[in-house]
DNA sequence: AACTCGTGGTT
DNA sequence: TAACCAAGAGT
């Protein structure tokens, strides 16, 4: 029965695979990199982002040596930015402490920071060829409604679970192939919404498909709250913006022009032409502003609105001057690049 | 253990 | 259309 789901589900693979480009590679940097780029993101969105990346940062020594700015302003619009900053401070640790040769052992790999269980196992089994099973969000869906295993996939113990699973299935002779091949059966057959239960070819073993309760799984243990927020971000006059690299929260390493926040909708909306805001030890007169833009986060609903003001902070050195036609220089949020974009295409006409 | 961290596609 | 959620990891 193992044998034949192994080998069943490696050679679905090899007929139905798709070209992705970090599958023709064993380089340990190009499959990290890869699979950093893929955690929370879906493939077709991670191609470019993952070939502009290795074309620009080729090596760990290339990556090392680059300037964390740079690295994120290849990220811009990915999200989940702590990635692209601790892709940055690994490829160091990786230069100083490996001579730039990727580990090959677990306990070395998995202490890198932004590499974890998921990541380690890619790896191991993508790059060195080690019989290490990978247990991401295709597997735990595939294996809950193959097996009816009603364990939350959100727990530690839950995960310990679906390890145990893989690693009594992983093969023997290709265990690369086979965790290409779970991932890749749980993202185009055994998908969260539509999955094409009818020409699977283990529905006649797929326990959750025996009692139709397909949709039932994977159980999940905690939902996301989500907290509605009000920001402001000030600009100064059309010809400058001031911006300042973010220390902590949402955005952490892009650069912002400073942001007023406010407590409601209501004084959201209040704030218009010729308001006063107390911002930085100053008082700041409104001029104009745009239209409150709404952009949801995961765990937040931001409404934010940009304020053109008379805000001067050309002798703040936490702020940098930047020109609109050379915004792009610095790694800011989508919702910025949006409306930066946008402003900068009304002025050339 | 529960919470945080982005963005955009899909239903 | 609001909700879901994608090749997860850090704290």
């Amino acid at each position: 029965m193992i044998q034949s789901f192994s080998h069943k589900l490696i050679s679905w693979y090899k007929s139905n695979k798709r070209d992705l480009p970090w599958r023709n590679t064993d380089d340990p940097y190009k499959i990290w990199i890869s699979e950093i780029i893929l955690q929370q993101t879906r493939v077709k969105f991670a191609i470019d982002y993952y070939n502009k990346f290795i074309e620009k940062f080729p090596t760990i020594e290339s990556l090392s040596e680059a300037k964390e700015d740079d690295v994120l302003n290849s990220w811009q619009g990915l999200g989940y930015y702590s990635r692209a900053r601790n892709i940055h401070h690994t490829s160091k640790i990786l230069k100083e402490k490996y001579s730039s040769v990727f580990p090959n052992k677990y306990d070395e790999i998995i202490s890198l920071k932004g590499i974890g269980r998921y990541t380690t196992g890619a790896i191991l089994s993508f790059a060195f060829k080690k019989k290490i099973p990978v247990v991401d969000g295709n597997v735990f869906r595939l294996f809950s409604r193959l097996f009816f295993i009603d364990k939350f996939i959100d727990t530690a113990s839950g995960q310990n679970y679906f390890y145990n699973v893989a690693e009594d299935l992983i093969c023997e002779k290709n265990p690369d192939l086979f965790n290409q091949a779970i991932i890749e059966y749980g993202a185009m057959v055994c998908k969260p919404k539509n999955p094409t239960c009818t020409t699977c070819v283990f529905n006649h073993q797929c326990e959750a498909y025996k009692k139709n309760k397909v949709f039932e799984l994977p159980l999940k243990k905690n939902s996301v709250r989500t907290t509605d927020r009000f920001l402001i971000f000030i600009l100064g006059t059309k010809k400058n913006i001031f911006l300042k690299k973010k220390k902590d929260g949402i955005w952490k390493g892009l650069y912002t022009p400073p942001i007023h926040e406010a407590k409601s909708k209501k004084e959201l909306n209040k704030i218009k032409e010729n308001e006063e805001l107390y911002i930085l030890n100053n008082n700041v007169k409104v001029l104009k502003t745009s239209a409150v833009i709404h952009h949801k986060l995961t765990h937040q609903n931001l409404s934010i609105k940009f304020c053109y003001s008379d805000l001067d902070l050309d002798n703040q050195n936490e702020f940098v001057k930047v020109k609109l036609k050379n915004f792009d220089h610095f790694p800011v949020p989508r919702v910025i690049e949006k409306f930066l974009k946008n402003l900068y295409d009304e002025q050339k006409k």
